[in-house]
DNA sequence: TTGACAGTTGTTATAATATAACATAGCATT
DNA sequence: AATGCTATGTTATATTATAACAACTGTCAA
């Protein structure tokens, strides 16, 4: 897995690494990833952009897929559920989790300008999270943590566009 | 403003504060707080439970309001505008804000048993969130933080109903 | 073999959330 | 009164997600 997913760097790499992984991930925990299931995970890898559930539904049916709403929600569920992909709330769209063996929810860095997320676990961030629910007496279950900017990529590009002073 | 939103407190106060500190606000601002928008936000703030906006539209039709989605959108859209309210985008509902004065985001708990919602404005939160993001070389402009979980009384109910070993 | 079961998929309909687009009304300034 | 701005009314539609039930598929044991 590449460092970030802002970077340049092979995707193609991360798409069948991912695959990959998650062939052997249900392998072992003894679940199906059926040709719809694994298809809905390659399009979700297709790149680092959140997708919405409807675009992957018109990329389904464009391959023969079954195209009904259910089909994509249940391939979604069952990804989510295995810790394959997460929901970003905030927009209502689908990424690949990059380190799936370990249930977490994670925190994301969302860049508003080339729209590509970069999944974080900051030991930093769960633990300010957690002082802050001991200090109201709260036990945490989940947390939707996303963060939305400009990535270091879109800022030099930004940067190399404005007027010199 | 009390405390804690899970302790039990005078919540009438909650509410004439909260519209109090609203109309002055929007005073000084310029901006204004006709009785839709304050009917909403008196709303909002019935509980600190998070509301969504179709039962807030149902709320003004019982009282003669117009009830057409838009009416509650754009009143939605400016109190939030005005920093006067949060959508909580994990369960696509809204809350007042406690603190209007100064724009944030906000950090919240939510607790999954009695539904209601805690703003927080953690300093550690926030400074764990910039660090990750630096870490990146990423400019945050803006973000989502909710977690979910119990809260503090109703872990203390739970306790109380377990059996004795 | 066959039938019972569990899991998966197909299909139809609908719920829940949110916005576009344009018309109308109120209100302040000139 | 005419103008322009903000707010509201109204209709329609877009977007996201789920309910409910039928049909298919593979497994395994009687
Ligand atoms: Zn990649
Ligand atoms: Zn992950
Ligand atoms: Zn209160
Ligand atoms: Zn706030």
């Amino acid at each position: 897995m590449q460092t970030s997913a802002f970077s340049p760097h092979d995707h193609s790499r991360c798409i069948t690494s991912a695959i990959g992984h998650a062939k052997s991930l249900c392998a072992d925990r003894g679940v199906k990833l059926t040709p719809v299931r694994q298809r809905v995970l390659e399009l979700v890898w297709q790149s680092h952009q959140p997708i919405g559930a409807y675009e992957l539904l018109a990329s389904l049916a464009k391959e023969g897929f079954n195209s009904a709403p259910p089909t994509v929600y249940r391939a979604l569920e069952f990804l989510s559920g295995q810790g394959l992909l997460h929901k970003l709330e905030s927009i209502n769209a689908y990424v690949g989790c990059c380190n799936p063996d370990t249930p977490h929810q994670g925190h994301f860095l969302l860049c508003q300008d080339c729209h590509q997320a970069q999944e974080l676990d900051s030991q930093y961030i769960n633990l300010a999270l957690k002082v802050s629910a001991d200090q109201h007496g709260f036990k945490i279950q989940r947390h939707t943590i996303e963060i939305v900017g400009t990535c270091e990529e879109c800022l030099a590009q930004s940067t190399a566009l404005e007027p010199t002073p």
